[in-house]
DNA sequence: GGGGACTGAACAATCGTTTTTTCAGGGCTC
DNA sequence: GAGCCCTGAAAAAACGATTGTTCAGTCCCC
């Protein structure tokens, strides 16, 4: 690729006008046609400014590393992609990293910033990794911004609306009649789940629905521990006739466990979901979900971790807009006649 | 962080030898002392090579990236775990892309390269991506692998034996007694369906089975196009009593579409699906299933780049390792009887 | 016509590494 | 004891870009 002295060779400028003129300096002054030179040959050898020579120089990577769990579910393409556009938009690129393969000891990440291969991150956690574990795999004074979830240190932070999404999808199941309505939550220790859960309690209090934990489970999100939970939920008595799924790939193996028991969605049990993606179309029944404003947590995210990284103070946000919004499919009915 | 010339500060010696000792140079002469000193200092200063120095020494990023349309498919997550795994271990960071960003016109992937940022990329080009657009794409001299598909060019090409896999699947119905097998392929300017065609093909053809292009439909491997597809498929007479769909989102939806046209599967219809992912086990019913050493894909994808980037001639492999391995689900079953 | 202000551009330092080259000193040989 | 070789390390150049400083020439004013 051509380089700057190329350039200033073929314009016959020096390096740094070369520079100023690409650069748009607002403090050079140079003749019009000494300008016009310089653009021509930058176009003429199609030129890109080299990229590690800006970093070194600049003290900055323009990079931005985003850390992940659970790369396989579709949800994960929204987040993807609104954070992509942002970082585009500001001329930083995107990494990307399984937050599953950061382990407690690692130095993955601080490497990633010793390094200068990235100015800052963008980490969503998995649900088992503690407040103090986070403190210690980043530098104290790494820039970094938690994606739908929240730290007490004094890190910045992008969240949904949690209580909102969860309160939405538990109004729905209220009003189509549902008074025994279960909730299939995340793990205790996570911030999401505790907020998910909130919703969940707000909105049976509100409709004075008596909150029976019995009927709750913390488990986690994943197929297979939400099936886990619904099959040993069908075990109470009297057992729901509405459950709210604290996440849509939870929700999916949750139908599997009652098409396993031979329970009928929605006659004799309604599910509804937080959080929409393709799949839940094409379940069966297909998934009434509430879907959430993800794409939006991506973008927010990294103009909030751009933002810090100009100097402003970390920040916590919710992004409320646009607002959680019910998707109505087949899996959710007026509960059956009491018998 | 701590740069190298604070290192050989507090160490006493040169840039050059703290340089040097940190870097194993085996033509370095230096009394052990020295050596410990330099080692003993890195550790103190918690040392990490800056990035953007090395590389523009260098002339090599250490960064690959890996282009994808459709992150929102599971399947991604195999390509991606084994690419990024790979990558770690030679110690090259991975960037992800998505190919459906990148447009005809975009020099994106030029500038990736131009501003050499990444050495190399992993391309998944979508279905739709000729191979004219490609080498518009991308530099003449870039170093590209070709994941799943291949091109005339001399570029090389990682592959999955999706001969033997789209065998492997109808196989599969033939063995159950079908004798009037459909396939939902993709669209036929893609050499990927065009192999998988071919082991349907062959399948049948040692199978002594007429292929019918009635029963052969080339829309896509999306859920919707597959879904209409096999509408279309519905609507033959006789219709088929078996089909492969090679893909198995397109599989989702082509389940899909056989239950709004209220047709019992496996009892009417058996649906088998090249690929596998965790939502085919929590589709209704769960969905038989070719699994494809995609993980591998990922491995070979980077090793193939690196030895590229090394000075090999670009190869074209074939990842056969593991086999192709049918996941019996509950989606195919021996044919009707003849009415 | 001499001095100051302004214009338009070159010079030069710097970021952190890597790597080739140079160099000082000590010990050995003859 | 002069020359050589070897050891162990320092010096220096280079990668490509950015940016504060310097500088040569021109114009204008008095």
């Amino acid at each position: 690729m051509a380089t700057l002295s190329q350039i200033a060779r073929l314009a016959g400028v020096s390096v740094s006008v070369a520079s100023r003129v690409l650069n748009g300096d607002p403090k050079l002054r140079t003749r019009p046609d000494t300008r016009d030179r310089v653009l021509k040959a930058a176009k003429d050898l199609n030129y890109t400014a080299n990229y590690a020579g800006r970093a070194l120089r600049l003290a900055r990577s323009k990079a931005l590393a985003l850390i992940i769990p659970a790369v396989s579910s579709p949800l994960f393409a929204d987040l993807l992609s609104g954070a992509t556009e942002a970082a585009e938009a500001q001329e930083y690129t995107l990494l990307i990293g399984r937050s599953d393969r950061i382990t407690a000891g690692s130095d993955t990440l601080r490497r990633l910033v010793g390094e200068g291969r990235v100015d800052g991150f963008l980490l969503q956690r998995s649900d088992d990794l503690s407040d103090q574990a986070l403190e210690n795999l980043v530098a104290n004074d790494a820039r970094i911004v938690l994606v739908t979830s929240r730290t007490p240190g004094r890190r910045g932070s992008v969240i949904l609306d949690d209580v909102a999404g969860a309160r939405l999808a538990t109004e729905h199941l209220v009003s189509l009649g549902h008074t025994r309505i279960g909730l299939i939550g995340g793990v205790p220790s996570s911030d999401i789940a505790r907020r998910r859960e909130q919703g969940y309690a707000l909105a049976l209090h509100e409709a004075n629905l008596r909150r029976r934990e019995a009927w709750v489970r913390r488990l986690g999100y994943s197929p297979e521990m939400a099936a886990a939970a619904m099959e040993s939920l069908m075990a109470t008595d009297p057992r729901p006739t509405g459950v709210v799924v604290a996440n849509v790939n939870g929700a999916i193996g949750a139908l599997t466990a009652l098409r396993r028991l031979g329970i009928d969605v929605p006659g004799e049990m309604s599910v509804v979901a937080y959080h929409d993606e393709w799949v839940a179309e094409h379940t069966w029944p297909p998934l009434t979900t509430v879907k959430m404003p993800y794409y939006q947590v991506g973008v927010q995210a990294v103009q909030s971790l751009l933002s810090q990284l100009s100097g402003s103070p970390p920040q916590d946000v919710v992004v409320r807009d646009p607002a959680p919004l019910l998707v109505q499919r087949m899996s959710t009915a007026p509960p059956p006649p009491r018998p």
